[in-house]
DNA sequence: TATGAATGAGCATTCATTCAT
DNA sequence: CATGAATGAATGCTCATTCAT
């Protein structure tokens, strides 16, 4: 009994230590998070800091892998839905922006900062883009998208639409109604900027 | 004159030391950039850098002033083109692809990293976002863009699929050849995945 | 009793912890040691060390005392012994080898270390040299020990000739066999490296 | 000539720094010397320490080897002198002496401190013992020296000898006269505390 | 008593910036 | 202008010690 309390506040220190840090590293980046603000807002002295991890970057893979968790399971729970094309698509953006509007900085961090050369922070980016890369070419065999389009280097262009457009926009949300975001990118998306609706022959 | 030969010199010592730094906060962010690194790779003296700026901002912002210069010159040209709408969009994709080949981690550092909200590290995406949004409107008018698009949002829209290809890209050029990035970029844009080319009613 | 059973489990504790301290204190010096090396040595937790012992001082200071004690111990009862001065003079020998065989890390800690200005650790050597150096003017009173000598710097020369050279064996005893060492000692301690054995008009 | 000046501030530089951080290390230790310690001491600033060594442990290895240099060079120089074999070993056991003296902290921490397993400490101690064990063989074969002397164990115990009664003394000069510890040093070291002077047959 | 998570002062090291030459 | 040694505030990390369970 004793254990588990223990345990069990060994565990919300180390949540309040993630949730903390991964708001620092969103604002910052790695080398600009400061164990001291990340310790200070998690309520934590330093100390405890290294009780949990053995240092910054241990932190940082976890804030990282605890994202890419949410996130793809967000993503999976999507997928699987039934209904129409159009209704799966639109759940799928409402999923991503909801995802974006939680977790803020979390999102920016996993998803926004596409350019990075470490393998850490390109990883989520990378499964997404794979997943998505796989729903494109089924789609293609089925006729419902585009056959002239390499699936994924087209997946890597909507990933980049949809993030670059959700990142400028949590800048300050005020900049368009969560609607607007989501019929832009459902539109962008299947359409371009100059492609028609007509069932594709 | 003397002063000629002065002058030259001391030009030249500083483009040296802003080349030297596009290349080390590439690489290394802005916060990881080390004076005594850019020093180094530029073969002067940490001395001479404070010389020839006030601080490690200060270059920064040169920098940046820099590439944008030559980004929106780049884009401009492209812009003044005759031409089909076809050819036009090539031309701009081609020079935007010539860009990033060219500057590879400068690129990078002013376009693909969208997700910062330093306004002088925003600063370039903006003004090139601006540009499209702009001629999405007068496309709206026109009758040749989908009217039902916000142009501002798909102008982020757009920027963000090219960026992120291309960022995807430089990290390894022998993922695609050249051509299919470009037309894979000039498809995605136009048609989206699932929209056909018949001409807008 | 339960009380005796306490009191048995208190001291096995308490024990584990002085052996863990005598080997870590004797790796890393007094400064280097780390309490927690020193409890996962002991096979306890952190806290039960300070339930024994007030701070690291504390134990180092029982370690050395207990060491103390074990050492004079030995010496005094070589001392009583009965026999010819070259018998007393081998036994005593002996009993020193066999000290630093056994305790090893320990005998490093208590002796060869001699040049510390702490009392603390000069303390026993201090006894010591002074055992000696009474016995040495005893000998000169017999007239079995040259004249000309002081005995209080004799007796440090005695020390460290002795503790120095089994330092240097103990780092590997493959250097020398142990009847080496015991001869070694034996004749230089009393010839040194010229003198002969005629006893002395 | 600039750079004649420069270059001499910074070895200046670099010498007050070796010189504090002796007698640091001396007091200290490795594990117990404080950087900031041994910049105060050198009247520089902590800073300023690392433009001159990479971090604590190159400063260490440069203090030993600085002072490996100045002990073998006085050994040296006191071998190739002229003499009978008594006026050699005044004039060695005068040298050991006066380094002593000179650098007192430096003396401690390279000979009197035999007992390390590091290498570095052991180096200098080594130096010697090999150095007098081959003059003990020499004497041996020239008939001046005992025969039943192993030299290397014998070369050992001589070195503790007269580090150990040096480091004795140094904590406090006032125990004994310089000349008495020279006399006991040189009577010790042939005769042992029983051994005649009558020559070896 | 025993436990081990939490603490925070202390230390090694870094790096932007200054300034005498 | 150019140089590079010197500076010291800032930061990551350690570890002896405390205390609630």
């Amino acid at each position: 009994m004793a254990e588990n309390l223990r345990d069990k506040s060994r565990a919300e220190t180390r949540a309040k230590l993630v949730t903390a840090a991964s708001a620092e590293f969103a604002r910052h980046g790695v080398q600009g998070a400061r164990i001291q603000a990340i310790a200070k807002a998690a309520g934590v002295a330093v100390g405890t800091f290294y009780v949990h991890f053995s240092d910054k970057d241990a932190l940082f893979e976890d804030v990282m892998k605890a994202g890419r968790n949410t996130v793809l399971a967000g993503l999976k729970a999507t997928q699987e839905m039934e209904g129409s094309q159009e209704e799966k698509d639109r759940a799928a953006m409402e999923g991503v922006v909801s995802f974006a509007e939680s977790y803020g900085a979390l999102f920016r961090l996993l998803l926004a900062r596409g350019g990075s050369d470490d393998p850490l922070e390109r990883g989520v980016v990378d499964e997404i883009t794979k997943l998505r890369a796989k729903e494109l070419k089924a789609g293609q065999k089925a006729g419902i998208f585009r056959p002239d389009l390499n699936p994924a280097l087209a997946a890597r262009c909507e990933v980049g639409a949809v993030f670059h457009l959700l990142d400028w926009w949590l800048s300050d949300p005020k900049k368009a109604s969560r609607e607007e975001i989501i019929s832009t990118l459902m539109t962008f998306r299947r359409y371009g900027v100059e492609g028609n609706d007509e069932h594709l022959g």
